[in-house]
DNA sequence: GCGGTTGTTTTGACTAATTCAAAACAACTG
DNA sequence: CAGTTGTTTTGAATTAGTCAAAACAACCGC
């Protein structure tokens, strides 16, 4: 499965080598597949690339993310009540808005600056390393669902 | 299973009813606890009150949190990487940091004053409701025991 | 206090999400 | 091009939680 290597810069696959890792076709495929569809979860990341790849397994794809989250390519991101989400957007502190009807996810750039809500009143001895802020609403599709029930 | 009643307020009980719910033995064991043990998993509580209540069930414990919140008596909470954990602090806008390594969870009041989080940049059409606050970092112990590990 | 209604718990099975481990395999190094 | 090492496959197991029917108990009114 190699590309015709040594032309282009192929993006991808000197991320995946830059972070110390062996590149290969699953891989490849999870990397590309995740910057199309952001927050897809494991299962969502299998479906895409199956058809692509048959043999691929979910263990596969477990795998892989697992490895990338470890070598910072990507970052997971866990919304209550469902299957944790993966996304390439790495190292830049934004923060997610999950709809608690249909489970979409937005991005959210910091509130307050650069790393505002990194500072807890009182960290217990904790050292701290990251903040997550998980806004919980209503996307806009499902508002307009829950007005036609409502009332 | 009637304590001596119409005598002492009985706050846990009050509180349950006060709440639309029937008061019973797993229910109020299953609130004694929570306040006891903030933080705890259905399994924690399960394993708490199993010995003074032979013959529940974790099914029981389930429905019973459930209830709980639904009711608004008890607020769920999902750490990245353990399972649901519960607690009676509910209404007060507070955060949590958990620690990476042993999964502790320790509370944080609110950061900037009031309600600081609560306002995304771009809510892309989202009706907020809330903000979950998560401080990844690492508590003392593990601290600790990191800098005997490394180095 | 007694019985009926309704909400709660038990019992038992089941699903979803994820993890573990051994063997087969393929990428990279020299 | 062969060896080494990391990766993927295959297959099974585990954890966390859900669903549904039947047994049961709290609470209301009498
Ligand atoms: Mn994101
Ligand atoms: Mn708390
Ligand atoms: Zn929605
Ligand atoms: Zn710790």
């Amino acid at each position: 499965m190699q590309a015709a290597a040594g032309m282009e810069p192929d993006l991808p696959a000197r991320a995946i080598r830059a972070a110390g890792l062996k590149v290969t076709a699953p891989r490849l495929a999870v990397l590309e597949m995740l910057r199309g569809a952001p927050h897809s979860s494991a299962e969502d990341i299998f479906a895409g690339i199956r058809s692509a790849l048959p043999g691929t397994s979910t263990q596969a794809v477990y795998g892989i993310l697992s490895a990338f989250a470890a070598a910072g390519l990507v970052r997971r991101f866990d919304p209550p009540g469902s299957p944790t989400r993966f996304e390439c957007r790495v190292g830049d502190n934004h923060h997610h808005i999950v709809c608690v009807r249909c489970r979409a996810v937005r991005d959210v750039d910091c509130v307050v600056g650069q790393a505002p809500c990194l500072q807890p009143s009182d960290d217990s001895g904790f050292v701290v390393f990251a903040a997550e802020v998980t806004f919980n609403g209503l996307c806009k599709t499902c508002q307009e669902q829950a007005a036609h029930t409502e009332v």
